[in-house]
DNA sequence: CGATCGCTTTCCCATATGTTATTGCGGTTA
DNA sequence: TAACCGCAATAACATATGGGAAAGCGATCG
């Protein structure tokens, strides 16, 4: 509960107010799962502090264990690996609600590494409390296991998109999931999200070079389909995207969330 | 417990005989965890039956509802999504131990089918009750969580590969991750898995088409890399291929299974 | 105000990959 | 034996995508 915040050179700040899961900003949000006030002091029991990144700021570096699991309390992020050369692939944005980290639960070194995309703020996790918790209470077990699955279930999707389509279709498809899942959070509205994410983080997700993700966003506009600059997505007929790329991101049931 | 077994049109035998947990073929495989015996008579309580799978034959169906999980028993099956103009996507294989069906706990129509790549055996588990039985098991909804975090972790692998390499590499790398899954569950030796898959199959796979995939293999059967017929895939030296593609499968913990 | 910076846009050309079609080959079936 | 089938192998050609480099552009900074 101290100030005493400090910012490293990473853009991290530690340590800083810690937020009340009782009064938790998320509880808004339709997209959103309720939670229940005992479960809401159970959480808050278990929790551990609260992280603030600026933009470019890292929680989880690639290759580093890490003894923590995070939420997403506000912002959006990415997750990414490196290879050796320097390339970069982008394996999933994630939306305040999410789980980061699950994959410290396999006691192996990071695969990925996890940078803020805006300003944003994390709950920190104990993990190796973290399984106790969740034997003691079972229900949230169960929601992890359906985080989970529904994050796989998200990088099947993508899989989906990098096999399948081609550049004008994968960045459409890349629009539309992204709006979805910021619609889901309360970040989008009328088809758009004021979200600034760069053309080459765009082609690092999809597997495309800069230059043909330029071409092909061009195109995209020419369409009049998406409108996609460093500010902002917009979509003015999400209808007719879902349509085009042939994906259809059926609002799903609210995502628990810790 | 019946031997009342019917095969349907679909290469699926259902209710043939039970093995007991107790004396699962798997726990001689030292590529999976050990399991205590009590802990055996816990999963054998929780076990509704089982079924068989001839090559070709299908568990999961995309755009259905799933009231069952399942657990590889024994035999190589694939996870994939078809798109509504034929296109096929393969997203992951699955290999004994291996927890299938996930996706189910999600409550929605599943996105993908599976199907039996060699005759195979699925453990089968009712959905129902795996939140209780989670829940009365805290160290196995932990077990079923790591193994949730590996399977992600597997695509994302996959996501790279997709995203960052070319032709080739995609190639080898399939073949070497094929391969260290299969001595992880005995199913190889020596650099060699007897496994009929098809180019097809890999184009599907690895979002390559036909042709290409064709040129691709047989450029790296002359470099020496890899030998991939119908038959088998081998790799007489998984270190060089490994530096190839740039891919350490770093050997993992053992997996737990249920 | 010019210098710098991060990002986008454009140009030009190279090539990896896709498409369509045909052939070959071993195994199975009638 | 002939016909058929699934799959692999070639060939010839089309095109989507990649790569390097340079210019444009708005913001920031000293």
């Amino acid at each position: 509960m101290g100030t005493d915040s400090e910012t490293n050179g990473r853009g991290v700040k530690v340590g800083a107010a810690m937020t009340p899961c009782t009064d938790c900003p998320l509880l808004d949000c339709p997209g959103l799962r309720q939670m229940e006030p005992e479960r809401r002091r159970e959480v808050e029991a278990f929790k551990q502090g609260e992280i603030s990144l600026e933009r470019g700021g890292q929680v989880l570096t690639q290759g580093m264990r890490s003894n923590e699991i995070y939420t997403v309390l506000s912002g959006v992020l990415i997750r990414f690996r490196l290879m050796e050369d320097g390339r970069r692939q982008i394996i999933n944005f994630l939306f305040p609600g999410d789980l980061v980290g699950l994959q410290s639960m396999l006691d192996e070194p990071m695969t990925h590494g996890v940078e803020a995309l805006t300003p944003a703020q994390l709950c920190v996790f104990p993990r190796d409390r973290f399984i106790d918790f969740v034997g003691q209470n079972p229900d949230m077990g169960y929601d992890v296991i359906w985080l989970a699955a529904k994050e796989e279930s998200a990088l099947e999707e993508h899989l989906v998109a990098l096999g399948q389509r081609n550049a004008k279709e994968r960045i459409a498809y890349l629009a539309l999931f992204i709006l979805r899942r910021a619609e889901g959070t309360c970040l989008a509205a009328n088809g758009r999200v004021e979200l600034s994410i760069t053309q080459g983080q765009i082609a690092d997700m999809l597997g495309l070079s800069l230059v043909h993700t330029n071409r092909s966003m061009q195109a995209l506009r020419r369409d009049g389909l998406v409108r996609w600059s460093l500010n902002a997505i917009e979509i003015p007929d999400p209808e007719a995207v879902s349509q085009f790329v042939r994906y259809d991101p059926h609002l799903s049931n609210p995502r628990p969330y810790l």
